[in-house]
RNA sequence: GCGCAAGUGGUGGAAUGGCAGACACGCGGCACUUAGGAUGCCGUGCCCUCGGGCGUGCGGGUUCAAGUCCCGCCUUGCGCACCA
């Protein structure tokens, strides 16, 4: 019956694949050996390039995958198969990121312990990335949640809160600043080499004095400060973690400032190096950016501003200090320190306005009223309310340090405590939010640099230019430029002991506690005094307790002021202990740290444990840790001269998603197990490549519901319109987005497995498009990485008797030649991560081997090869059926033959004027002046220069270009 | 508002300053078929008086030659957003 019994089906497709997955697994086929550790294979490695190929790190979601799920990991499957293909030891494996928010909110909503649907998930989810064929080293899967791995995120934690940061320490790359055990700096304290900060002798001071004044340097700490409370999600949240409009990224809850004593790790300190170092990594120039912006790091300076009439100063951060001569008024933050104190106690002031007093009879009231105001604004209301300038006088006057001006000092709440100082020096001339200010409340306005011709009357001023009215009787700026005015007046606010050039920073600390079950204790008990105390390695891992209620206490979303109430804080046989830690204090009474951490602990150091899972005595290994991630000789292209390799993870591939979350998290942890010694890498990932999203169409009905878009159909428009679309007769509008259930779009890799199998599936992906760019999803297309497929399975196997049809015969010039040029630009295609290129030009070899009567075996054995990175199950199996025994994976991928490269004859181009008038068959190497000839005879040549050539260029041997005269 | 990308057929996309549209989808035709939503082959940027003309968001410029380089504008996407 049927005649193609040996055609490549998705039937056949799917056995092939399943096969080769299990010989893959059987025989080990992707175990990367090392070079150390319980799992060292010294041999194996021995005269090898290495490569250490990553995915991001994904969480086991409850709904499985979808087809845009598997875009990277295919395209790191291709790039780490070619590399094997080429000789090099390549781990490429894949683990899983199971604590954390998605997975408890998924376990609450079935009702089941996070553990056990957690633990189905990845099932789950293993079963559909293994049916994709990945050559991961399965040996090296590993999950957050089991405790042999978070033993080691806690035993992080450990070090980085037993150290602090020495902004003096010299480091081997020559630069100044690194973490150092706090030890060391109890040290310092206990001999007097340092002072401590309240002079006092370090051993006078009580246990928790010594604590307090440490937590003031470790790069973990506890503090009471205002932090992101969340009442809908029932946590509090990091900075990065609260979107613009002031709510939860994950959920979108309405988010409040909150005085809460959270856990903070100190990652200002690394600031500096966070900003800097981005130089020496190969990452998009868009994802160094908001990493930049985000750390925010700006140079100005600190200037003093004495308050008239009392003993106290307002410190300003201002990056225009050239301005200082135009500063007419001054601004504190509502929730500055000294705002109280500054207060003037009695009336307004003469000459107080109107429109300062915010109808207040007294300052004291006035500012009383703002403050008050401003706390009650969230941040969702600061937004909506646009940026309307508000504000009060504070009734105190302030000394502008260069000319010796009262200025008068307001409270605003566009100015923020969480920047600078929380206090500006106001500019009007020279600042558009200053300007607006000083316009509304009728403030002064001095210019002080000399704006560009043209430039509007009635607006500040923030280009370059002259300064003017800039002298008092010691210093002039008046004429210089601002970069030239800027450093002019910080070295003299410095001699005069007025202020000093400095830096500020956006970046915040890292909030660090979660209140809630499903994340990694911390190695933190308390005494009966309220100190924190380290759990010693020791003891390590501090386990998750099962609990019986496990949910975590959430709230009304928009409920202030609730408070947190962490889960792990209602089982007291687990919160109260007696330990000994083993600090010579013996057995005493302990209660435990009842905060989880954040999902981003694990995921911060997971590549390091993939380079050595099983070892039970380090995190990793150092041999394995130098090996795979060691600096490399040389730096990457564009770093500055003279800079050293900082290593790292050599093909990192995610979502722009993580830019400044996930990898900027990673990178401190990494920089700080770097200083401690234990990593000879001082960046994690040395190449960063963001890849772009798979989209879908989605569809909406006339009352705005989605209809399942696999359901919908497509019609012609009339007189060639738009197409129409139409779900069950009623026509539908068309939406592009994510694919997700709720846009009803949703299309698995279950489903293409099942319709063309893995490798069609693989093929499709990596041909759509260039990796980096989103691009919609389109079911209907897929058939022709299917057709393609088909047509190399049909060159080399006969569709009716399943034979073998290769013959044994050599190449002729042309296939050949078709062949060698192939071989040369997939090469270098794989190596640049232009897959669709490289599929382009299989396709088209195998499209010229398929005009064959029959394809000679050396022409079906490379393009075998070469396809085996993108479709590895079809390609082991003609492989096989070509007569190997071994599997394709260390094949050599083939090499091009230089000499096959040149054509014996090209088609030049004929132009005139540019334009392209004829073609003629040349030799390749015909020299310039035959060609010159050869093209000036033409016919169509001699019509069009009736009148004389004016010039001949000529680009042998492909291009000619005549101009006549 | 500030910053960064990107605009190429009906669609996804190719193109070291040198033949624009590789490859694929879709569409049209043909073959094979009881059948085709299978498979194969051919065609497919637009206009045309069949000579050719016009074409890479718009307007200028550099060049013998521009999708590519430069200037200005428009549009879309992304990031930041009272950050002093």
């Amino acid at each position: 019956m049927n005649e193609t019994p040996h055609r490549y089906t998705a039937e056949l497709a799917g056995q092939i694949e399943v096969a080769w997955q299990d010989r893959w697994q059987e025989w080990g086929t992707f175990h990367a050996p090392n070079p150390a550790g319980p799992w060292a294979e010294p041999e194996k490695v021995a005269g090898r390039e290495k490569l250490l190929v990553l995915d991001m790190f994904p969480y086991p979601s409850g709904a499985g995958l979808h087809v845009g799920h598997p875009l990277g990991y295919i395209a790191t499957d291709v790039f780490a198969r070619y590399n094997r293909m080429t000789g090099k030891n390549v781990l490429h494996c894949l683990g899983y990121d199971a604590f954390g928010l998605p997975a408890e909110q998924y376990a609450v909503q079935t009702g089941q312990h996070p553990r056990k649907t957690t633990e189905e998930n990845m099932v789950n989810m293993k079963r559909q990335l293994r049916r994709l064929g990945l050559g991961h080293d399965d040996r090296r899967t590993i999950a957050t949640i089991d405790p042999d791995y978070y033993r080691w995120t806690q035993w992080i934690f450990l070090q980085i809160y037993n150290s602090w940061y020495d902004p003096e320490a010299e480091r081997e790359d020559g630069g100044r600043g690194a973490a150092r055990p706090i030890a060391e700096l109890v040290e310092q304290f206990a001999n007097g080499e340092r002072p401590t900060p309240n002079g006092r002798d370090w051993v006078a001071l009580s246990a928790s004095e010594q604590s307090a004044i440490l937590d003031g340097y470790r790069l973990a700490y506890t503090s009471e400060a205002p932090v992101n409370w969340c009442p809908g999600l029932g946590t509090v949240l990091s900075n990065e973690e609260v979107t613009n409009e002031g709510r939860s990224e994950r959920g979108n809850y309405p988010v409040f400032k909150r005085n809460l004593r959270q856990w903070m790790m100190r990652i200002t300190a690394y600031a500096d190096r966070l900003a800097d170092d981005l130089d020496r990594v190969d990452w998009p120039e868009k994802v160094k950016l908001m990493q930049r912006n985000w750390i925010g790091r700006s140079q100005g300076a600190r200037v003093s501003f004495p308050v008239v009439g009392q003993d106290a100063s307002i410190d300003v951060f201002t990056t225009r200090p050239d301005t200082l001569f135009g500063a007419t008024f001054m601004v504190v933050a509502p929730e500055h320190p000294l705002l109280d104190s500054i207060v003037s106690q009695g009336d307004w002031p003469a000459g107080t306005k109107e429109a300062w007093t915010g109808g207040a009879a007294t300052p004291k009231e006035a500012v009383a009223a703002y403050q008050l105001q401003a706390s009650r604004k969230s941040e969702v209301e600061r937004q909506t309310e646009g940026k309307d300038k508000t504000g009060v006088f504070t009734g105190a006057f302030a000394t502008n340090p260069v000319n010796g001006e009262q200025v008068p000092v307001f409270v605003a709440d566009y100015v923020l405590m969480g920047y600078g100082t929380g206090a500006i020096m106001a500019v009007p001339a020279q600042d558009n939010r200053d300007w607006e200010y000083a316009t509304k409340f009728e403030l002064p306005i001095i210019r002080t640099v000399q704006p560009a011709e043209g430039h509007p009357e009635d607006e500040a001023y923030t280009g370059d230019g002259p300064a003017i009215n800039s002298s008092n009787d010691e210093i002039s700026l008046d004429g210089m430029g601002v970069a030239e005015a800027k450093s002019t007046i910080i070295a003299w606010l410095e001699a005069k002991g007025f202020g000093e050039g400095t830096v500020s920073y956006k970046l915040r600390d890292w909030l660090f506690s979660r209140q809630r079950y499903w994340g990694e204790p911390f190695p933190i008990v308390f005494d009966e005094e309220g100190n924190a105390h380290a759990v010693p390695e020791s003891m390590l891992p501090v386990s998750l307790p099962d609990v019986p209620d496990y949910s975590p206490k959430t709230f009304d979303p928009d409920d202030a002021a609730s408070s947190p109430e962490p889960p792990l804080s209602r089982v007291p046989e687990w919160v109260e202990v007696e330990l000994d830690l083993g600090d010579g204090r013996g057995v005493q009474k302990y209660r435990r740290e009842t905060n989880t951490m954040p999902n981003w602990a694990g995921s911060c150091w997971y590549y390091l444990r993939y380079l050595d899972p099983a070892n039970t005595e380090a995190l990793v290994d150092p041999e394995n840790e130098a090996y795979w991630m060691g600096p490399h000789a040389t730096p990457v292209a564009g770093a500055p001269a003279g800079v050293q390799d900082p290593g790292g993870v050599d093909l990192y591939v995610g979502g722009v998603e993580h830019a400044v979350l996930h990898l900027l998290y990673a990178r401190f942890w990494h920089k700080v197990l770097h200083d401690l010694g234990h990593l000879s890498s001082d960046e994690p990932f040395r190449k960063y490549f963001s890849q772009g999203y798979i989209q879908a169409y989605a569809y909406t009905d006339e009352r705005g519901q989605y209809v399942p878009a696999a359901e919908v159909e497509e019609t012609a428009g009339e007189y060639g319109g738009d197409p129409i679309y139409s779900w069950r007769g009623q026509p539908v509008n068309r939406e592009y987005g994510k694919i997700g259930k709720s846009l009803k779009n949703v299309v698995s890799p279950d489903e293409m497995y099942e319709a063309y199998g893995a490798d069609t599936f693989r093929v499709y992906e990596m041909g759509m498009g260039p990796l980096e760019l989103s691009r919609p999803w389109e079911t209907r297309a897929v058939v022709g990485s299917q057709r393609f497929l088909q047509r190399l399975w049909r060159n080399v196997v006969d569709e009716e008797t399943g034979e073998v049809r290769v013959v044994e015969a050599p190449l002729d010039a042309d296939t050949a030649r078709v062949l060698h040029k192939t071989i040369d630009a997939v090469g270098r295609d794989y190596a640049a991560l232009s897959f669709n290129t490289a599929i382009a030009r299989l396709i088209e070899l195998n499209n010229a081997l398929t005009k064959l009567d029959a394809v000679p075996r050396e022409a079906a054995e490379k393009i075998v090869l070469m396809v085996a990175p993108l479709a590895p199950h079809i390609a082991e199996e003609l492989w096989s059926r070509l007569g190997h025994d071994e599997t394709l994976a260390f094949a050599p991928f083939p090499k091009a033959d230089a000499s096959m490269l040149v054509e014996e004859t090209v088609t030049c181009v004929v132009q005139i004027k540019g334009k392209v008038r004829d073609r003629i068959e040349v030799p390749a190497d015909i020299s310039e002046d035959d060609l010159r000839e050869q093209v000036l005879a033409l016919p169509k040549v001699v019509a069009a220069t009736e009148n004389g050539v004016r010039t001949v260029i000529v680009r042998a041997p492909k291009l000619v270009n005549v101009v006549p005269a």
